[in-house]
DNA sequence: TGGACTGGTTCATTATTCGAACCACTGGTA
DNA sequence: TACCAGTGGTTCGAATAATGAACCAGTCCA
């Protein structure tokens, strides 16, 4: 492994939950060896990936990062993109839809957009990465994933995140094939106990599963009527993105959601 | 220098002018060797800091910054927290508000808002960085910061940007005297000839400086009165954002901006 | 056909990273 | 007071990883 490819994995550590890491704390979750760890913290932070608490001389996300997002966002606009994709489709379910970004073995929220039509809502936290066993967006990128990344998150086990949680493999395949025949993913109480939810792959320029787009419901609300009415909305936002992001669709779903083409408006590349 | 530098020098490459690099373009710009770039470039596709276009080959910043810079405004909350108040002191203003942080010897934007009431607009970059000696933020940052930054910013030279920046050590150090004197700096043509700015620094929890708030105003539209006037919106802007951030003004400026503690509201610490 | 561009790869050399052991400091406690 | 268990940070010989000249392969154009 790199020297740069280990001081990226540095800066993944940190999270909502763990927003602040000291330099035994590191040692502890990488197992490296301190004076290496530190060599790469300093350096990131001269360079203002990480910034260093002065009393606490712990490390944080530094405002590089700000400034690099804001050029990808300014050139390259996936939030900018996804955002009204992501409202529209909110706006017609009357529920609280999400787009989220394939990396590594997990999705990163990008965008979320909840019409708070009802008094019940669905909690979503945009800074929380999401498993891809147990969440509806997850499933839908593993049936159109290269079989690598399902082996990937098999080996890493599949931990129970709430009471519908899908936990053994052979349950997992079977939803990913039930996904792959109808282009849309589907699962309940799986990582929350209140939230039903439903996904649909987002496609890159060559087919390439790239992350997803979801409805998510609560369950108290779910019936069979209300999840059929979701699926048309539903395909429309996943292809609209796909094209807006100069993706394209794998031929194994061309046809199943040919119903969503003829509604979608294509845009230029995004250059 | 480290390889981890080096490579984050590459990422910092990246602006709104320039948002995909191919390799040979990498090459003419940072003089080093075709296959160490390329090793370092892919290195840093592989974990999503970047991404490769398919036709191209060329390279663009990754998703991997969305995520990090979603992290960050989770847990500690600058942009979030400095929008409303830049979009107020532009409003109050009539004219474009912008906040930076301070990140090594130069400045971070982070949000500005612009309240376009006028024909003509003073163009401001988000991708770009700012130097320190030729921007009122940058003066108002030197201002409260240790003497090593002043140092520092000597040490590399002060570059002209305009006609009228700052060039020689001793009239930065006047201005920086000026500047402590009303805890607002003022330039004019510094960084760019048809622009005069004044700025106010921000401060963090151990009244230390982390980077700082300005309006700018095409020359044209500048005298004395207006820029009187624009004095107490941004002392009252910059109390605000310090309070907001859970920072604490150095015993220096309590005396000087007794003004604005009337107006601002207190808000509860970001946690 | 050759030349001038792309991007990408190889492998011997060399410089950089590595890490056990070390220091300095703080706070708790026999 | 002395000692221990924590912090974060530093040193220097050994080992590993980065380096770069030369190479390949493809594209475009004269």
């Amino acid at each position: 492994m790199g020297t740069i490819t280990k001081a990226i994995e540095l800066l993944e550590l940190f999270s909502r939950a763990r927003p602040e890491i000291g330099l035994g704390e590191f040692v502890r979750l990488t197992g490296r060896d301190k004076a290496t760890l530190h060599r790469h913290l300093t350096e990131l932070a001269q360079n203002g990936l990480l910034e260093q608490c002065h009393d606490t001389r712990a490390y944080r996300l530094g405002p590089a990062i700000l400034r690099l997002s804001a050029v990808r966002e300014a050139t390259h606009p996936f939030r900018a993109v996804i955002r009204p994709i992501v409202s529209q489709l909110a706006e017609e379910a009357g529920e609280l839809a999400h787009a989220s970004l394939l990396q590594g073995p997990m999705l990163t929220p990008v965008f979320h957009a909840d019409p708070k039509r009802h008094g019940t809502q669905v909690h979503f936290d945009e800074a929380e990465m999401l498993p891809l066993h147990a969440t509806s967006s997850g499933l839908a990128v593993l049936a159109y994933a290269p079989q690598s990344l399902l082996d990937e998150v098999l080996a890493t086990g599949l931990p129970p995140m709430a009471t519908g949680t899908i936990t053994d493999a052979a349950t997992l395949r079977h939803l990913i094939d039930t996904t792959r025949r109808t282009g849309i993913s589907q699962l309940s109480k799986a990582f929350d106990d209140e939230v039903t939810s439903q996904g649909a792959p987002l496609f890159g320029p060559n087919a390439e599963v790239i992350g997803a787009i979801s409805v998510a419901v609560p369950t108290s609300r779910v019936d069979a009527d209300k999840l059929d009415a979701l699926l048309p909305p539903l395909r429309r936002a996943a292809l609209a993105a796909t094209n807006s992001l100069g993706g394209t669709l794998p031929h194994m779903l061309t046809g199943l959601w040919a119903d969503a083409q003829d509604t979608h408006q294509p845009q230029s590349r995004t250059a």
